[in-house]
DNA sequence: CATGGGATTGACT
DNA sequence: GTCAATCCCATGC
């Protein structure tokens, strides 16, 4: 996707992910689940300002923003808004599409566990090879790129929801899932 | 310079 | 349902 695409609200982009492809290398997949963060409320990395950390975060938009989880997972990051806005949106799960044996494989899991391989924000990450070195990458032009909806997902319904796994401002309903979809990583609340 | 929490996962009870 | 693993980095003394 181009970079006008990520330069709007946060909020609009993370709804406009969904059924959009996540390719890195020889595996891909259909996002079908995703939250936004801004430095206006405390969940976002940025809200504390800029740092080393959130350098990303604040550049341009259209690039990945990657950083450690609980020191053991990746979670992948669009970054948004103008440069000089910390905002972007998580990518929490896909649905697999190319690559799926490799997947399996980094994953340690058996071919044929289609909904084990990417149902997560972590997950996703290491079924697709993805890693801290890909932290500021153009998502435009890879190694990581985020490209348009395949004819199939051309017209989702999309689910909000609150934002998954977070102590602070949990209340603001800022996650956006593809309805229906079997590949979340918790299903959507009643 | 020491401390503690976090946008998670998987193994175990 | 509970809990440890593991590490970056913001915060506070």
């Amino acid at each position: 996707m181009k970079p006008s695409f990520y330069t709007r609200p946060v909020l609009e982009v993370a709804e406009g992910l969904i059924g959009c492809v996540v390719d890195h290398g020889e595996t891909s997949g259909v996002i079908v689940e995703t939250e936004a963060y801004h430095d206006s409320e405390p969940a976002c990395h940025a809200y504390v300002g800029l740092t080393p950390r959130t350098e990303t975060l604040f550049g341009p938009p259209g690039r990945a923003y990657v950083y450690l989880s609980y020191g053991v997972h990746a979670l992948l990051n669009a970054v948004c808004e103008p440069e000089g806005v910390g905002a972007a949106v998580l990518i929490r799960a896909l649905e697999p599409l190319d690559g799926i044996e490799l997947m399996a494989e980094r994953r340690g899991l058996p071919a044929g566990n289609l909904r084990g391989l990417c149902s997560g924000p972590g997950k996703l990450t290491q079924a697709l090879g993805i890693g801290l070195s890909d932290n500021g990458g153009d998502l435009a032009r890879g190694p990581v790129v985020i490209s348009g909806r395949p004819e199939r997902f051309s017209d989702p319904v999309v689910q909000r929801d609150l934002r998954i796994g977070i102590s602070k401002a949990a209340e603001l309903p800022w996650r956006f899932c593809l309805a229906g979809s079997p590949y979340l990583s918790v299903p959507v609340r009643a």
